[in-house]
DNA sequence: CTTGGAATGTCAACATAGCTGACGTATCTT
DNA sequence: AAGATACGTCAGCTATGTTGACATTCCAAG
């Protein structure tokens, strides 16, 4: 898929100084993007973790608990601070499974989902800033990139849903 | 996968869908991005923080207190718990200025060096794994979107040095 | 049916790393 | 001499991660 260094002869993008620009790139780029939909959490007594399942669930619509737990990558004492904090606010729901009761699907209320909008409206806005003051061809490169730097898991998780809904 | 326009008048690289890929992206190459130095810290009890800090003394060397806190965007009581333990462990040093004897000037020590080293080799050895695969013009494209999600702010300390020596 | 292992989710206790507020000290500047 | 600046520290709070113990449920073997 990625196109392989086309150019061929010159490495001269991979100098340490490059790959030291492009290290703090992503250490304050990391912190715009996050800029925004922090400053929304903070008024509510929120906090990133929130958004993060906020925004999972939203995505896949019925994940169980344990679906979360992979993709976020905390360990399930943690994930349940947040989401019982969640339930008690009325953001997320949870319906006992039916096939299997131990499961416990997971779904935005109206109010998770205002919440969510609001969430990622903020983030939208900054990205698609980016995106437009970059082109649609440095996009390309931008996301080839970030591929690249996943895990194997964390791609297979990123590019494929597979599991939840249904 | 996505046809892109690169003539510039489609603009379908900011549908809603391309930017909540972008946003993933974002998500999880940032933790592929952090996963091999947090291996290397919590063997020895230090975090993130404080390779934010060996980073920024490394890139700037003899730069005060002060510029770090505004670089790491952290508080002072923070920043100072971090660089006790880094003194404490002999990998940072402080030397009182010269002209101005109030501040705080922080070196690597050859301990600190050889720290900083490990770690930016795991990561510079990720980056350039990703550089590689997406090529030269990713990595162009890689980079510019990344400088516009950054906060003017924080763009500005990504794009020049300016402070701390001289 | 019963029993026991595996999967799933919850509760309790603790650690880390942020934060605010208040204060102290040394130093520079006016 | 007085105020501003740079740095350090104490005390206490919050968010979010951790481990350990436990409850519930499913499924399969006896």
């Amino acid at each position: 898929m990625a196109e392989q260094n086309t150019g061929g002869e010159s490495l001269l993008f991979l100098t340490d100084e490059n790959l030291r620009k492009g290290i703090e790139a992503m250490f304050f780029a990391y912190r715009g993007f996050t800029a925004d939909p922090d400053r929304i959490l903070e008024d509510m007594d929120y906090g990133r973790a929130h958004h993060r399942a906020v925004h999972f669930i939203n995505r896949s619509p019925g994940t169980t608990v344990g679906n979360l737990l992979t993709i976020l990558g905390v360990t399930k004492q943690s994930l349940n601070r947040v989401l019982r904090t969640l339930f008690d606010d009325g953001l997320v729901e949870a319906r006992v499974g039916k096939q299997d009761k131990r499961e416990r699907h997971l779904y935005l209320t109206d109010k998770g989902h205002a919440l969510e909008r609001a969430l990622s409206d903020a983030q939208r806005a900054r990205m698609r800033a980016a995106y437009r003051a970059a082109g649609p061809s440095a996009v390309q490169g931008f996301r080839t990139v970030l591929e690249a730097m996943m895990d194997a898991e964390q791609r297979r998780q990123y590019q494929g849903l597979k599991e939840g809904s249904t």
